[in-house]
DNA sequence: TCCACCCTGGAC
DNA sequence: GTCCAGGGTGGA
């Protein structure tokens, strides 16, 4: 489940094993896998160079100076080195061979389990066109993200976690991080946002960076599927204090870990340090 | 504002 | 064999 750290992460190691190399070779498996389709993919990507990466929320861009990939791992997808070129298939999704360094081997990327997710490719004055991109909110760590913003887009009476996930309102945060956030914040998910008082908006503010930056410095959440470029696990989930707890006794006040659906997702909350 | 749907593997 | 999780979309 790659949020905005298991995304920067995989920027990281995307941009150190390949930027600046020239592809040698891409296919996808499928034709949904890009909006290129089978046939173009390659096409528009064999002997252009990878000038860099950026994020957008949880989107990868790949920036091929004409092309931009634009790569959504949605739920299931990862991104790993592969020792030599794959044909891609339902597992490895898409497949990207960078031309060989002087010291080092190529460099085949692995784009696997794209199964919800994509790999499209757009020209680099249309990016915009792409219909989730178009709509992101401020990220996180950006300027605009501040207490202020949060109180204008909280003036609604949705529930604050739906909000959260919205990618239109902030981009980047999933389902893990939310819950994690709002503990921090000491707010129930529940809680309809035009509720909260300033106090508690600035705790969501502060807790969102705070916990995203720490997931970061510990190259992210690892679960099932997720691992960096290099097959390596994060270490966040040792500091999760609600999600995937259920069942288990608060750090804080001991009081048992409730799992619950909000907003059509599984909600981890400690009653009494979130009080509804 | 809510919810079924998309795809797949894994849990029962 | 059935059911569910997960992010995002599109229709009710």
């Amino acid at each position: 489940m790659p949020e905005l750290p298991e995304v920067t992460v995989i920027l990281d190691d995307i941009r150190s094993l390949a930027a600046g190399k020239e592809v040698f070779r891409a296919e996808v498996f499928r034709e949904d896998v890009s909006n290129a389709g089978v046939k173009e993919f390659p096409r528009r990507l064999v002997g252009r160079t990878l000038q860099g990466v950026e994020r957008r929320g949880k989107i990868l861009m790949l920036d091929f100076g004409d092309v931009v990939g634009v790569v959504h791992l949605v739920i299931s997808g990862r991104v790993e080195r592969l020792s030599e070129w794959r044909e891609p298939d339902k597992e490895h999704t898409a497949v990207i061979e960078f031309e060989s360094g002087p010291e080092s081997g190529p460099v085949v990327l692995a784009f696997k389990k794209l199964w919800l997710g994509y790999f499209d490719l757009y020209e680099p004055g249309h990016i915009e066109e792409h219909p989730l991109i178009s709509r992101l909110g401020p990220d996180p760590f950006s300027r605009e993200f501040s207490p202020e913003y949060l109180r204008s887009v909280f003036e609604r009476k949705a529930a604050i976690k739906g909000l959260l996930l919205d990618q239109s309102v902030v981009a980047g945060l999933g389902n893990i991080y939310v819950d994690e956030v709002l503990f921090a914040a000491k707010v129930h998910p529940t809680r309809k946002a035009n509720t909260l008082d300033s106090e508690e908006i600035k705790a969501v503010y502060s807790a969102s960076r705070d916990i995203l930056g720490r997931a970061i410095e510990m190259r992210g959440t690892t679960f099932d599927s997720y691992h960096d470029a290099f097959g390596e696990s994060g270490k966040f989930q040792y500091q999760l204090k609600v999600f995937a707890r259920d069942g288990e006794s608060c750090y804080v006040c001991g009081t048992e870990i409730q799992k619950l659906r909000v907003a059509g997702r599984g909600t981890h909350v400690c009653p009494t340090c979130q009080p509804s």
